[in-house]
DNA sequence: TTGACATACCTTGTTGTTCGAGGTATCGTC
DNA sequence: GACGATACCTCGAACAACAAGGTATGTCAA
Protein backbone atom coordinates (compact mmCIF):
# COMPACT_ATOMS: atom_id res chain seq x y z
CA UNK A 1 0.00 0.00 0.00
CA UNK A 2 1.74 3.09 -1.14
CA UNK A 3 -0.33 4.98 1.89
CA UNK A 4 -1.09 8.84 1.87
CA UNK A 5 -4.01 8.29 3.14
CA UNK A 6 -3.56 6.88 6.57
CA UNK A 7 -3.75 3.06 6.87
CA UNK A 8 -6.99 1.35 7.69
CA UNK A 9 -8.11 1.29 4.01
CA UNK A 10 -7.05 -2.27 2.74
CA UNK A 11 -11.03 -3.88 1.61
CA UNK A 12 -12.29 -0.19 2.23
CA UNK A 13 -12.54 1.38 -1.68
CA UNK A 14 -14.24 -2.73 -2.29
CA UNK A 15 -16.68 -2.58 0.45
CA UNK A 16 -17.36 1.32 -0.10
CA UNK A 17 -18.33 0.37 -3.68
CA UNK A 18 -20.60 -2.59 -3.11
CA UNK A 19 -22.36 -0.73 -0.93
CA UNK A 20 -23.16 2.15 -3.00
CA UNK A 21 -24.30 0.13 -6.11
CA UNK A 22 -26.49 -1.64 -4.18
CA UNK A 23 -28.18 1.31 -3.54
CA UNK A 24 -28.16 2.00 -7.01
CA UNK A 25 -26.58 1.59 -10.11
CA UNK A 26 -23.28 4.39 -11.10
CA UNK A 27 -20.49 5.17 -13.04
CA UNK A 28 -16.74 5.22 -12.06
CA UNK A 29 -16.46 9.44 -11.98
CA UNK A 30 -19.88 9.59 -10.23
CA UNK A 31 -18.63 6.99 -7.49
CA UNK A 32 -15.55 8.91 -6.61
CA UNK A 33 -17.67 11.84 -5.40
CA UNK A 34 -20.22 9.76 -3.94
CA UNK A 35 -17.74 7.81 -1.81
CA UNK A 36 -16.68 11.43 -0.35
CA UNK A 37 -20.42 12.30 0.38
CA UNK A 38 -21.45 9.10 1.95
CA UNK A 39 -19.19 8.46 3.89
CA UNK A 40 -19.39 12.41 5.72
CA UNK A 41 -16.11 13.62 3.85
CA UNK A 42 -14.30 11.15 5.86
CA UNK A 43 -12.97 9.16 3.38
CA UNK A 44 -11.91 9.92 -0.42
CA UNK A 45 -10.80 8.22 -3.07
CA UNK A 46 -8.67 8.89 -6.22
CA UNK A 47 -10.06 7.47 -9.73
CA UNK A 48 -6.64 5.59 -9.96
CA UNK A 49 -8.29 3.39 -6.93
CA UNK A 50 -11.98 3.41 -8.20
CA UNK A 51 -11.22 2.15 -11.77
CA UNK A 52 -9.11 -0.68 -11.07
CA UNK A 53 -11.09 -2.06 -8.61
CA UNK A 54 -14.12 -1.94 -10.51
CA UNK A 55 -12.60 -3.45 -13.36
CA UNK A 56 -11.23 -6.73 -10.98
CA UNK A 57 -15.16 -6.94 -9.42
CA UNK A 58 -16.50 -6.45 -12.70
CA UNK A 59 -13.64 -9.58 -14.23
CA UNK A 60 -14.90 -11.54 -10.73
CA UNK A 61 -18.11 -11.43 -11.36
CA UNK A 62 -19.76 -9.40 -8.92
CA UNK A 63 -20.41 -6.40 -10.97
CA UNK A 64 -21.52 -5.76 -14.54
CA UNK A 65 -21.42 -2.71 -16.62
CA UNK A 66 -23.13 -1.12 -19.51
CA UNK A 67 -21.58 1.44 -21.60
CA UNK A 68 -23.97 4.84 -21.93
CA UNK A 69 -23.89 8.04 -24.01
CA UNK A 70 -24.93 10.44 -22.27
CA UNK A 71 -24.41 14.07 -23.87
CA UNK A 72 -21.43 12.88 -26.10
CA UNK A 73 -19.41 11.54 -23.25
CA UNK A 74 -19.43 7.96 -22.49
CA UNK A 75 -19.97 6.70 -19.30
CA UNK A 76 -19.87 2.91 -18.16
CA UNK A 77 -22.48 2.84 -15.21
CA UNK A 78 -22.09 -0.58 -13.11
CA UNK A 79 -24.34 -2.82 -10.92
CA UNK A 80 -24.12 -5.41 -8.43
CA UNK A 81 -24.69 -8.98 -9.77
CA UNK A 82 -25.74 -11.90 -7.37
CA UNK A 83 -22.28 -13.13 -6.84
CA UNK A 84 -22.01 -9.14 -5.62
CA UNK A 85 -24.35 -9.14 -3.38
CA UNK A 86 -23.25 -12.15 -1.68
CA UNK A 87 -19.89 -10.69 -2.01
CA UNK A 88 -21.04 -7.45 0.02
CA UNK A 89 -22.89 -9.42 2.59
CA UNK A 90 -18.95 -11.14 3.32
CA UNK A 91 -17.42 -8.05 3.86
CA UNK A 92 -19.87 -6.56 5.57
CA UNK A 93 -19.57 -9.24 8.02
CA UNK A 94 -16.02 -8.94 8.20
CA UNK A 95 -15.96 -5.44 8.83
CA UNK A 96 -18.29 -5.92 11.93
CA UNK A 97 -16.01 -7.96 13.54
CA UNK A 98 -13.01 -6.51 12.83
CA UNK A 99 -14.95 -3.28 14.28
CA UNK A 100 -16.53 -4.88 17.08
CA UNK A 101 -12.98 -6.69 18.21
CA UNK A 102 -11.01 -2.99 18.31
CA UNK A 103 -14.13 -1.05 19.92
CA UNK A 104 -13.37 -3.83 22.51
CA UNK A 105 -9.57 -3.41 22.72
CA UNK A 106 -10.29 0.59 22.57
CA UNK A 107 -13.04 0.77 25.11
CA UNK A 108 -11.29 -0.86 28.32
CA UNK A 109 -10.41 1.96 30.64
CA UNK A 110 -7.31 3.90 29.37
CA UNK A 111 -4.09 3.67 30.74
CA UNK A 112 -3.41 7.44 31.90
CA UNK B 1 -1.21 -7.91 1.82
CA UNK B 2 -1.23 -11.74 1.50
CA UNK B 3 -4.38 -11.86 3.29
CA UNK B 4 -6.22 -14.91 3.50
CA UNK B 5 -7.82 -13.42 6.80
CA UNK B 6 -10.18 -11.28 5.20
CA UNK B 7 -8.90 -7.44 4.50
CA UNK B 8 -9.21 -4.52 6.75
CA UNK B 9 -6.29 -5.44 8.70
CA UNK B 10 -3.84 -2.68 7.22
CA UNK B 11 -2.66 -0.39 10.22
CA UNK B 12 -4.53 -3.09 12.88
CA UNK B 13 -1.70 -4.84 14.60
CA UNK B 14 0.13 -1.25 15.38
CA UNK B 15 -3.21 -0.19 16.78
CA UNK B 16 -3.53 -3.19 18.86
CA UNK B 17 0.14 -3.49 20.02
CA UNK B 18 0.24 0.09 20.92
CA UNK B 19 -2.87 -0.07 23.00
CA UNK B 20 -1.89 -3.00 24.83
CA UNK B 21 1.56 -1.74 25.75
CA UNK B 22 -0.21 1.83 26.59
CA UNK B 23 -2.15 -0.43 29.38
CA UNK B 24 1.11 -2.28 30.71
CA UNK B 25 4.30 -4.07 29.59
CA UNK B 26 3.94 -7.29 28.03
CA UNK B 27 6.36 -9.79 25.87
CA UNK B 28 5.75 -10.93 22.28
CA UNK B 29 4.68 -13.97 22.88
CA UNK B 30 1.96 -12.82 25.97
CA UNK B 31 0.79 -10.34 23.09
CA UNK B 32 -0.41 -12.59 20.79
CA UNK B 33 -2.53 -14.04 23.37
CA UNK B 34 -3.79 -10.92 24.75
CA UNK B 35 -4.93 -9.52 21.17
CA UNK B 36 -7.21 -12.72 20.82
CA UNK B 37 -8.33 -11.63 24.97
CA UNK B 38 -9.01 -7.97 24.07
CA UNK B 39 -10.87 -8.70 21.00
CA UNK B 40 -12.97 -10.78 22.30
CA UNK B 41 -11.38 -13.41 19.89
CA UNK B 42 -12.70 -11.11 16.97
CA UNK B 43 -8.76 -10.80 15.87
CA UNK B 44 -6.13 -13.23 15.91
CA UNK B 45 -2.37 -12.43 15.07
CA UNK B 46 0.13 -14.85 14.63
CA UNK B 47 3.65 -14.49 15.68
CA UNK B 48 4.91 -13.96 12.26
CA UNK B 49 2.68 -10.70 12.55
CA UNK B 50 3.46 -9.30 16.11
CA UNK B 51 6.91 -10.08 16.00
CA UNK B 52 8.29 -7.42 12.83
CA UNK B 53 5.82 -5.12 13.94
CA UNK B 54 7.87 -4.96 17.28
CA UNK B 55 10.86 -4.72 15.80
CA UNK B 56 9.63 -1.96 13.23
CA UNK B 57 8.21 0.08 16.20
CA UNK B 58 11.01 0.02 18.63
CA UNK B 59 13.54 0.75 15.36
CA UNK B 60 11.36 4.18 14.92
CA UNK B 61 11.63 4.96 18.78
CA UNK B 62 7.73 4.07 19.89
CA UNK B 63 8.52 1.14 21.67
CA UNK B 64 11.37 0.34 24.17
CA UNK B 65 12.00 -3.07 25.17
CA UNK B 66 14.43 -4.85 27.95
CA UNK B 67 14.88 -8.85 28.49
CA UNK B 68 14.16 -10.87 30.91
CA UNK B 69 15.34 -14.41 32.28
CA UNK B 70 12.19 -15.86 33.80
CA UNK B 71 12.43 -19.44 34.63
CA UNK B 72 15.09 -20.45 32.10
CA UNK B 73 12.89 -18.40 29.17
CA UNK B 74 14.28 -15.18 27.93
CA UNK B 75 11.20 -12.85 27.37
CA UNK B 76 11.49 -9.20 25.80
CA UNK B 77 9.38 -6.77 27.45
CA UNK B 78 8.37 -4.26 25.52
CA UNK B 79 6.55 -0.25 27.00
CA UNK B 80 5.50 2.84 25.04
CA UNK B 81 7.66 5.64 24.71
CA UNK B 82 6.69 9.54 24.40
CA UNK B 83 6.89 8.76 20.64
CA UNK B 84 5.00 5.92 21.16
CA UNK B 85 1.90 7.44 22.89
CA UNK B 86 1.81 10.12 20.59
CA UNK B 87 1.62 7.24 17.58
CA UNK B 88 -1.53 5.87 19.42
CA UNK B 89 -3.36 8.50 19.50
CA UNK B 90 -2.83 9.85 15.75
CA UNK B 91 -3.87 5.70 14.89
CA UNK B 92 -6.92 6.06 17.13
CA UNK B 93 -8.04 9.31 15.38
CA UNK B 94 -7.34 7.87 12.33
CA UNK B 95 -8.85 4.96 13.23
CA UNK B 96 -12.35 6.60 14.61
CA UNK B 97 -12.10 8.60 11.43
CA UNK B 98 -12.03 5.79 8.96
CA UNK B 99 -14.66 3.38 11.07
CA UNK B 100 -17.16 6.76 11.17
CA UNK B 101 -16.97 7.28 7.44
CA UNK B 102 -17.56 3.92 6.88
CA UNK B 103 -20.57 3.32 9.43
CA UNK B 104 -21.84 6.66 7.58
CA UNK B 105 -21.81 4.75 4.43
CA UNK B 106 -23.63 1.85 5.48
CA UNK B 107 -26.20 2.60 7.93
CA UNK B 108 -28.25 3.88 5.09
CA UNK B 109 -31.55 2.74 4.41
CA UNK B 110 -30.62 -0.52 2.57
CA UNK B 111 -31.67 -0.87 -0.91
CA UNK B 112 -33.60 -5.02 -0.28
C1' DT C 1 14.48 -41.19 28.45
C1' DT C 2 11.98 -39.88 25.09
C1' DG C 3 8.20 -37.84 23.23
C1' DA C 4 4.86 -34.35 23.03
C1' DC C 5 3.29 -29.86 24.00
C1' DA C 6 3.58 -25.17 25.62
C1' DT C 7 6.54 -21.32 25.93
C1' DA C 8 9.42 -17.91 23.66
C1' DC C 9 12.07 -15.91 20.26
C1' DC C 10 12.98 -15.09 15.22
C1' DT C 11 13.19 -14.51 9.58
C1' DT C 12 11.87 -15.24 4.91
C1' DG C 13 9.15 -14.84 0.65
C1' DT C 14 4.76 -14.12 -1.40
C1' DT C 15 1.14 -11.36 -2.57
C1' DG C 16 -2.33 -7.96 -2.85
C1' DT C 17 -3.76 -3.65 -3.11
C1' DT C 18 -3.78 1.30 -2.38
C1' DC C 19 -2.08 5.39 -4.21
C1' DG C 20 -0.13 9.24 -6.93
C1' DA C 21 1.05 10.68 -11.25
C1' DG C 22 0.26 10.67 -15.68
C1' DG C 23 -2.40 10.16 -20.10
C1' DT C 24 -6.57 10.79 -23.57
C1' DA C 25 -10.77 13.06 -25.10
C1' DT C 26 -15.19 15.72 -24.94
C1' DC C 27 -18.15 19.50 -23.36
C1' DG C 28 -19.31 24.15 -21.85
C1' DT C 29 -18.16 28.81 -21.23
C1' DC C 30 -15.72 32.89 -20.91
C1' DG D 1 -8.98 29.03 -27.96
C1' DA D 2 -8.00 28.41 -23.33
C1' DC D 3 -9.59 26.71 -19.18
C1' DG D 4 -11.99 23.71 -16.02
C1' DA D 5 -15.12 20.06 -15.35
C1' DT D 6 -16.45 15.59 -16.89
C1' DA D 7 -15.15 10.87 -17.97
C1' DC D 8 -12.39 7.18 -18.99
C1' DC D 9 -7.91 4.73 -18.34
C1' DT D 10 -2.84 2.60 -16.93
C1' DC D 11 1.51 2.27 -14.72
C1' DG D 12 4.92 1.59 -11.03
C1' DA D 13 6.12 2.06 -6.30
C1' DA D 14 5.63 1.17 -1.67
C1' DC D 15 4.00 -1.24 2.01
C1' DA D 16 2.73 -4.59 5.21
C1' DA D 17 0.07 -8.83 6.65
C1' DC D 18 0.55 -13.49 6.52
C1' DA D 19 1.89 -18.50 6.49
C1' DA D 20 5.44 -21.39 6.98
C1' DG D 21 9.42 -22.55 8.79
C1' DG D 22 13.32 -22.37 12.15
C1' DT D 23 15.76 -22.43 17.03
C1' DA D 24 15.73 -23.54 21.89
C1' DT D 25 14.08 -24.35 26.68
C1' DG D 26 10.74 -26.05 30.27
C1' DT D 27 7.38 -29.47 31.94
C1' DC D 28 4.95 -33.58 32.33
C1' DA D 29 3.59 -38.13 31.50
C1' DA D 30 4.26 -42.71 29.66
Amino acid sequence: MAQSNPPFMSGVPELLLLRLLDQSEMYGYQLVRSIRAATGEAISLGEGVIYPVLHSLERNGSLKSKRMAVSGRTRVYYSLTGKGRQRLGKLQDDWRRIQGGIANALEVPSHA
